[in-house]
DNA sequence: GTCTATATCGGGATAGAC
DNA sequence: GTCTATCCCGATATAGAC
């Protein structure tokens, strides 16, 4: 009756054929890996894997899933050890690349189809929502107290603007084929300072007119992830 | 002997497979359509098709070509009828859109691939260097007495920072489900002048220690492209 | 060189027996 | 909940018609 001892066998078996499936994506990449190759890794028939998942994209999402679950203690834990906008930014982002770093091959089929946003695994889909709300939060978390004045106008807009970034700084790590993505490394550095720079700027009254049309245009691309 | 008459029997039928391609990626999306369905849709056996085009994707890749070489003309009448950073930045992507309007599950297919340096469909490997660097020509026309005053340093990246605007344009109206796409007019709009507005400031003194942190910036991402 | 016909294979996905 | 058998499709290969 302890808690420990809820996972069922059934539990256990969907918890196998991911494990078996992700360790194939890493040596074979995402297309390589057959599902009858994770089934046999995991010990069952193809039909039983999806019996567990729907189909190879749903593997994927669920790893997904995982992985932001396990990552909340590890992004708590990088926030804790800095301050300020940028380091806070620049460290989010990195702690995830870090973890993700073993599974690029998995990362690259959930962002393949981000430009459909009817498709599940797209970052923008109602499937991946509640993952992106709890990004969403913690970089609205790093907003506050961040040592850097917003101007209110900008303020409600700027987390979204955050997560495209580490969107794209996601994107180009992908495709860095640099030794152990150092590119990306430093990209992200200098991706923060920019940000941070260009934020101090906007409070600059000179600067008022552009930032009148980058907010309009910023809620365009919002209004997009619902 | 007249050159009318040089397009072959071959030619012609791998137009006809490509046009039956294009119609059916319309109907079915890329995924949808198979090869079976596209060669019986031109007329032909399977293997006739696959004589022609080695795989769907190559399909997609002489779309592409096709599309590159038949937008010449137009953008020329486009940037003939207007002048100034801003509009022509604008009527340049404008003008691609509207051109891809009707094929974007095919571009889709294009885009998905984007992660993958490797893949020949990607737009930034080696197989598709050749259009890259037409439409980069297009970018560094329009920088040339285009009444913005540009930074010295800045001047030599600007072609692939606006190629790169118009690659993110382009994803945000693939996935654009809004009435004729009406929320990519919108955010090109406002992304041209939101750059011709920063480019106009990059000039100020006061914006020269973050103007230098950009520029390393955009070296790291150019780098990527080769 | 251009194409048909056909056979074969591997892989995603499903139905239905157990 | 699990497995077997099966289907469909993309891709490859080949033999041969024209």
């Amino acid at each position: 009756m302890t808690a420990a001892k809820i996972t069922s066998k059934s539990e256990e078996t969907g918890r196998r054929i991911l494990d078996a499936a992700l360790e194939l994506f890493r040596e074979e990449g995402f297309d390589g890996a057959t599902m009858r190759d994770i089934a046999a890794k995991a010990g069952v028939a193809t039909g039983a894997a999806y019996y567990y998942y729907p189909s190879k994209d749903a593997i994927v999402l669920a790893f997904y899933e995982l992985s932001c679950q396990e990552m909340q203690p590890i992004i708590e834990a990088a926030l804790a050890r800095c301050g300020g906008l940028e380091a806070r930014l620049r460290e989010l982002i990195r702690v995830k690349l870090e973890y993700f770093a073993r599974n690029r091959a998995v990362l690259r089929g959930l962002v393949k189809n981000g430009a459909d946003p009817n498709h599940p695994l797209s970052p923008f889909s109602s499937e991946t929502k509640s993952i992106r709300e709890i990004d969403l939060a913690w970089f609205q978390k790093i907003l506050i107290d961040c040592g850097v004045r917003i101007p209110r106008d900008l303020e409600p807009y700027l987390p979204e603007v955050l997560w495209l970034f580490q969107m794209g700084v996601i994107y180009f790590w992908l495709a860095d084929e640099s030794r152990g993505q150092s590119r990306t490394a430093r990209l992200l550095e200098l991706g923060a300072k920019t940000i941070t720079g260009l934020l101090k700027l906007s409070g600059l009254p000179l600067t008022r007119p552009l930032r009148k049309v980058a907010l309009e245009l910023i809620e365009i691309v919002k209004g997009e992830a619902q």
